[in-house]
DNA sequence: GCGTCCAGGTCTACC
DNA sequence: GGTAGACCTGGACGC
């Protein structure tokens, strides 16, 4: 069944500057394809019911959303949708603090007229945290093979070959060799695993990060006591609950400063800091969109 | 074919 | 509080 969906937002929003926001659009359940640019996405709306969300570009308006389902969907499964994508694509983030200062800073006044600075999420925070762990030490298309393993080894399929992330309780069922084995995560077995436990057992209510009242710091220590979890990947996932205050580098980004910044030669944090440092809580942000500054203006060049 | 290096880092032990 | 060394995996590279 194929139910055309109105978009879950009537503010100003720029759909290839979520897709193209940062590697999670090539990270399934996500899919990505060009020409024209889909963003297709599987939604565990309950615990055994799967749909399908296609959301396609169009320049003029909002992306078209249409839902792929097994049978017609029920009012609270729209709105649970609705839901899914207005968190999926950080629909609640308001920018206008940041594109504020990036009217003072030139290199980065490009980023409201793109309107770039929502990350792209994981319908689950849960989620987030694992795909982040699969980022660590490791090639790109290392973590694409581990995340794709763990989905399609462990997470739940219907008859639709529609796939859910693997949910906390089913990890933690499993067993660590199970993950190291077959799912190839290596010594990032361990972490996954007692991270699953600790989320399905309760001891860490890992869904109360996206709306806690804590503050940044304070959820950057609690990010930190995750093991697996260290600076860069505590930073990364504070993006991902649009917070800031962290630049969060990794070897990619050290690179891509070097050119950008350098010369060709690596700067060190504290140079680094200071290059952001004018964007004060926003300084995350200001990094981020300008080391993938030229994602935006190669795939979809605006007038 | 084989060894080494390193990629969107983190942890632990030791100082 | 700072740092060397270990850690899975797999692709790239040199020989």
């Amino acid at each position: 069944v194929r139910t055309l969906l109105p978009f879950p937002f009537t503010g100003s929003f720029n759909f290839p500057a979520v897709v193209f926001s940062h590697g999670w659009s090539s990270l399934a359940p996500f899919f990505t394809t060009e020409s024209p640019l889909q963003l297709q996405r599987d939604i565990r709306i309950s615990r055994k019911s799967i749909v399908r969300a296609i959301l396609t570009d169009n320049p003029k308006a909002h992306p078209s959303v249409i839902i792929e389902s097994t049978s017609p969907l029920s009012a609270p499964r729209i709105t649970s949708i609705k839901s899914g994508l207005h968190t999926m694509l950080h629909l609640d983030l308001d920018l206008h603090p940041f594109y504020e200062r990036t009217r003072k800073q030139q290199r980065l006044s490009w980023a409201q007229d793109f309107g770039a600075g929502r990350m792209l999420r994981s319908q689950t925070f849960f989620e987030d945290v694992v795909k982040t762990i699969l980022t660590t030490n490791c090639s790109w298309s290392l973590t694409t093979s581990m995340n794709r393993n763990l989905i399609y080894k462990l997470g739940y399929q219907n008859s639709k070959a529609f796939y859910a992330y693997p949910m906390p309780e089913i990890i933690a069922d499993g067993s660590v060799t199970f993950l190291r084995k077959e799912c190839k995560l290596g010594y990032r077995a361990e972490y996954i695993h007692e991270l699953a436990r600790n989320c399905s057992s309760g001891k860490i209510d890992i869904e109360s990060f996206r709306h806690s009242t804590a503050s940044e710091e304070e959820l950057y220590a609690e990010l930190l006591s995750i093991k697996g979890i260290g600076e860069y990947a505590a930073a990364n996932l504070l993006r991902l609950l649009g917070k800031f205050n962290h630049l969060g580098l990794d070897s990619w980004c050290r690179n891509a400063i070097a050119k950008l910044h350098g010369n060709g030669r690596q700067l060190s944090d504290t140079e680094t800091e200071s290059l952001y440092a004018e964007f004060e809580e926003w300084k995350g942000l200001a990094m981020w969109l300008d080391v993938t500054r030229d994602w935006y203006f190669q795939k979809f060049p605006i007038n």
